[in-house]
RNA sequence: GCCGAAGUGGCGGAAUGGUAGACGCGCUGGAUUCAAAAUCCAGUAUUCGCAAGAAUGUGUGGGUUCGAGUCCCACCUUCGGUACCA
């Protein structure tokens, strides 16, 4: 009987569906483990190669676990919301949510094509009202909460009203909005309702704030920064502008600290957590201002991490769109300011990011040095951005090497403020080591003396305060759209409420329209008769995608779950994701705001864990190898006349090459003859004033002219000596001029990549060709005929009737045509072949292209592995004769490779171990139950169809799935007689010499040393460097 | 610019500081076949050599070590992330 994934697959594939093989239950007696991949987004253009990779990965882990004997959570979902199927909508009319159910429909097909052990019965939808219920709920836990920084933890709203009732907010650390007032108890019981709530919109975790958007009218709607270029959109090319929008926010920067911390925790790849870091942006240092002579209602206040380098500050620069500029600005200097913003303001980022020079004007106002009393030029420069900190910087070039940079630019001067700074004068030093000079009240002093001294001296004079500055900005929570959840907020007097909780989930209503309204509104404003109790409008924006899948992980471990987001039985069971699988992508994104959320309910008592996901793992990207095809120019028809057929072909003739360069082509042909009057122009025979004006000039050089139309020369390109011909004819006859007839069958011309070296560059356009016409960089050319890009097309073969692509790595994407989807694969090979493929490829977490060049020996493989089950003519092989010590020694070596593998997530070399292990009993011509039915469970969570089939041949009732236990390694069968020793003679090997394995040390130098004499002969042994099981080094 | 990762045969890759190149692809030769496909066997880092064998060899240059692909320093290249972050 021979292989057959296609039928086996199948079969098993429903055997599991109608079994319910992975359900998983709440409750059991084993130890549980949670496998969780990322959140995919349902796109319509379904799944490449790429995206299984991760799948794979965690569902063979996930099986290893269970067959290892552990309650396993290995759940999928949908991230369903999202901005491709509202475009869809947009421009078709279709409802997004029959494009998304449409997409989920097609997307599962192909994961079950892959045969993932999901437990499907607890999918979820974040655009489900079931789901998004919750999504709502945790919304408005949010509102009704502030964060407490003493409790360090988020309390009930209640309780701070109490604080404000009993002693305003005096007495209470509370993060809050900067520009929150001092205020009274007798001040707060003063306030009514409204201004009550105005104020505490100031501390609720999320709120409606006024920020700044990419607005672009043309669209209605707000762009992200990357959907900016040049100041346009990028789709369209529609002006976008800066506007102020109110948008709700989620107060994250009160657990930025929190974030920092919880890291220190998590077993995640450092660069994530590198990454994390860094975008929060923790920095402590002080806040100061500083008064500008001449105008005492202002002072620029600026935020450094510096303080100890005060006195070397010589001046201070202002972001162009510093709100003081205009003020600060003198009539002589407002020619040169006003000409700079102009500049700045034209730049894009990108313009701005690439700048190396230095730039900048000065405004002519001088701002006071509040510890000296110096005054300082007040500068403005594009390297001071107004949207971080301050939007001003006191310029230390002593220290700052960018500050430096402009000082010597614009000659300002450089003070050196600590004895261990070097040579200032070359570059700035940031050194915080030695003593302070030129430092008024820190001279002497060192760094860590310094710091305390400055910002206890700023705060007593009222001037400045010690102060923790962040990068991270809270997180805006609003989106212009339709398709998302619905804010359960409605509007009263201009201050928003929250809806009951009874009255959730709050549907997303019906609107005529995808577009936002004629007023500017979102969407939702469409909605007829969207108010709350029939009176207060509804909040019109919906929630980001991030909202839904900040807290999914959740609701698989209880998703059918009514009265709750979770159960706490359900969180107290499962408590955290043990393994989560991933993009890097993710990694400021996603993985920073759930871990908000999840601090936010662990806050709470609803998350039972600080942190949801205890390891992570990033899997690396597939990449798309695409294929491109040269399409020749004429310059190459001109190149190739020479090079093909008047030098090797025509020499007898003397050709001579006429055009070296562009600037002649116009004034004279391309070629002509020593030996007689023949000239030859090269042209397409569309180009007929070109052909007419060559005429001309042929004529009055008393020439007679062959026109070669580059259409002839490419039916042509296959035969030089059709083509010679035609010159020797055209040379041998009369006629003052000759040109082909008829119309010609080709237009443009291919060249096969091998040949093109032989030419110009310049000669070729690189074009990409869709990958699944084009095998081993061979292109198929009777399929490329097919297609419309080449239907006018010949193309030039090399020496073995061949057309060679040359190739490019890049990622995978439709508009390089080099995208491969796995059901091709799957339908060729099989999905146990496609999965153990994609493992074998090499390492989960580095990048790799996608190439089949090996698929086919991992095929192989699997037909080798059936084979020791069922001969050719399907003869079941396998004997109850109990196996021997070398067969049980491959099994355990097996077992013992495969399972730690696995546990180092090291996928690929278990696949090695496979082959490995196949061949070695074939070698031993064993086809043992002993040792064969381990094997089948080893295998099984790489190959799960092929394993269950052979399970069931060996006997077994159900699927191994269920009822199989993982092998265990016996160390015993491991061990060996004689060891197979390297000796090296100064760490290079010399000979290999097989000696006991239990032989003591003396005797295994000894032998050493008799088995190297041919080497050492006459040399002196030093040392003997003897590693028992491991090699001997002889130093001479 | 900064941060991070990685550079090993023709290719994908393997290697707790201890025989570099496992395993697979490809290629070469052979067997089988009327022939092909499939399958099986053997070989396959480079250079020299008929061979035995020798020399070289993990991006470059140093260092630590009896011994370095692996650890340290500097540099080069590629990829990823990110920013005038004060």
């Amino acid at each position: 009987m021979e292989y057959n994934p296609r039928e086996i697959e199948q079969k098993w594939r429903r055997y599991w569906e109608d079994n319910h093989i992975y359900q998983v239950s709440n409750h059991s007696e084993s130890p549980k483990f949670y496998v969780l991949d990322m959140f995919p987004y349902p796109s319509g253009a379904g799944l490449h190669v790429g995206h299984p990779l991760g799948y794979i990965a965690s569902d063979i882990f996930s099986r290893y676990k269970r067959l290892s004997g552990y309650n396993v959570l290995h759940p999928m979902g949908y991230d369903s919301f999202g901005l491709p199927a509202e475009q869809y909508a947009i421009s078709t009319g279709q409802h997004p949510a029959i494009t998304t159910d449409e997409n989920i429909a097609t997307f599962r097909q192909q994961l079950d094509n892959l045969g993932l052990s999901y437990d499907w019965s607890r999918e979820v939808r974040t655009s489900d009202p079931k789901y998004y219920k919750w999504t709502q709920w945790i919304f408005m836990q949010l509102f009704n909460h502030y964060y407490d920084q003493d409790a360090d933890k988020a309390l009930p709203i209640a309780q701070l009203t109490d604080h404000f009732a009993a002693s305003g907010n005096a007495g209470i650390r509370a993060v809050c909005d900067d520009d929150t007032p001092r205020f009274s108890a007798a001040d707060w019981n003063a306030m009514d309702e409204q201004a009550q709530q105005r104020l505490l919109l100031k501390y609720r975790l999320t709120f409606p704030e006024e920020s700044f958007v990419n607005w672009c009218p043309a669209m209605g709607t707000v762009l992200s920064n990357d959907e900016v270029k040049d100041g346009v959109s990028e789709r369209g090319g529609y002006p976008v502008e800066r506007k102020l929008m109110k948008q709700w926010a989620m107060r994250i920067t009160a657990y930025a600290d929190r974030l920092i911390e919880g890291l220190k925790t998590l077993d995640w790849p450092e660069s994530i957590k590198d990454q994390q870091t860094n975008w929060i942006g923790r920095s402590q240092g002080a806040s100061l201002r500083f008064a500008v002579d001449g105008h005492p209602d202002k002072s620029i206040e600026v935020f450094t991490t510096r303080v100890d380098t005060i006195y070397g500050v010589t001046f201070m620069v202002l972001a162009p769109e510093h709100e003081y500029v205009a003020a600060l600005t003198t009539d002589a200097q407002r020619a040169d300011i006003e000409k700079y913003i102009k500049w700045t303001a034209s730049r894009s980022d990108v313009d701005r990011m690439a700048e190396k020079r230095v730039t900048g004007a000065f405004t002519g106002s001088y701002a006071i040095n509040p510890l000296n009393g110096k005054k300082v030029p007040v500068w403005i420069a594009d390297y001071v951005l107004a949207g971080y900190g301050t939007g001003a910087v006191m310029a230390v070039p002593s220290g700052d090497q960018r500050d430096w940079n402009f000082a010597k630019y614009f000659n300002l001067p450089i003070i050196p403020i600590l004895d261990a700074q070097q040579n200032t004068e070359e570059a700035a030093d940031a050194t915080k080591e030695g003593r302070y000079i030129n430092s008024g009240i820190i001279n002497g002093l060192n760094y860590a003396e310094a710091t305390p001294k400055l910002i206890a001296w700023l705060e007593e004079h009222g001037l400045g305060k010690g102060k923790i500055q962040y990068r991270l900005r809270n997180a805006v929570f609003s989106r212009q759209r339709y398709w998302g959840e619905p804010v359960p907020v409605y509007w009263k007097n201009g201050l928003p409420y929250l809806i009951e909780v009874s009255e959730l989930p709050l549907l997303l209503p019906q609107v005529d329209k995808y577009l936002p309204t004629e007023t500017g509104e979102p969407p939702l404003g469409r909605a007829e008769g969207w108010l709350y109790q029939n009176k207060y409008p509804y909040e019109l924006s919906t929630m980001p995608g991030w909202a839904g899948s900040s807290w999914y992980f959740y609701r698989y471990m209880d998703s059918q779950n009514d009265d709750a987001f979770c159960s706490p039985e359900a969180a107290n069971y499962w408590r955290q994701v043990d393994l989560y699988l991933g993009g890097s992508e993710h990694a400021v994104g996603h993985l920073l705001y759930s871990r908000f959320w999840n601090h936010f309910l662990y806050d709470l008592g609803l998350a039972p864990e600080r942190e949801y996901a205890k390891k992570l793992v990033n899997q690396g990207m597939i990449q798309g190898r695409s294929n491109l095809v040269y399409r020749a120019k004429e310059c190459f028809f001109e190149e190739f006349l020479w090079i093909k057929v008047l030098q090797p072909l025509l020499s007898d003739m003397q050709p001579v090459q006429m055009a070296q360069n562009t600037l002649q082509e116009t004034t004279t042909y391309d070629f002509s003859f020593s030996t007689n009057d023949l000239a030859i122009e090269v042209v397409s025979f569309k180009i007929l004033d070109k052909i007419a004006l060559k005429k001309g000039i042929a004529k009055s050089d008393g020439k007679r002219l062959l026109v070669l139309t580059i259409e002839e020369l490419i039916a042509d390109i296959n035969q030089p000596e059709v083509i010679a011909d035609k010159i020797r004819k055209a040379a041998a006859s009369k006629e003052p001029y000759i040109i082909s007839e008829g119309t010609p069958v080709y237009e443009y011309l291919f060249v096969s990549h091998d040949l093109t070296q032989k030419y110009t560059p310049e000669c070729f356009t690189a074009l990409h060709v869709d990958v699944n016409i084009v095998d081993d960089d061979v292109l198929d050319l009777e399929k490329a005929h097919k297609l419309n890009q080449f239907e006018k097309a010949n193309f030039k073969l090399d020496a073995e009737r061949k057309f060679l692509c040359s190739f490019e790595i890049e990622k995978m994407s439709k508009r390089w045509f080099n995208v491969v989807n796995p059901d091709d694969v799957v339908e060729k090979y099989g999905a146990d072949c496609f999965r153990m493929y994609e493992m074998f490829l090499g390492p989960l977490e580095q990048a790799k292209p996608w190439n089949t060049k090996g698929i086919d020996g991992v095929s192989r493989f699997l037909r080798k592995f059936w084979a020791m089950f069922y001969d050719d003519k399907g003869r079941f092989l396998v004997t109850e004769d109990a196996p021997n010590r070398d067969e049980l020694k491959v099994l355990h070596r097996t077992t013992k490779r495969v399972t730690e593998d696995i546990e180092r997530l090291s996928f690929n070399t278990c696949v090695s171990a496979f082959m490995m292990a196949t061949n070695d009993f074939r070698e031993l011509k064993c086809s043992k139950r002993g040792v064969l039915e381990p094997l089948v469970v080893l295998i099984a969570p790489f190959a799960p169809h092929v394993a269950d089939e052979l399970w069931q041949a060996l006997g077994h009732e159900g699927s191994i799935h269920a009822s199989g236990k993982f092998p265990v390694c016996d160390e015993s069968f491991l061990q060996e007689d004689v060891f197979n020793y390297p000796i090296a003679i100064n760490g290079k090997t010399r000979v290999t010499i097989a000696l006991p394995a239990d032989a003591a040390k003396d005797s295994l130098e000894a032998a050493a040393k008799a088995a190297v004499e041919k080497w050492t002969d006459g040399q002196e042994i030093k040392k003997i460097i003897v590693i028992p099981g491991r090699m001997i080094n002889i130093v001479v």
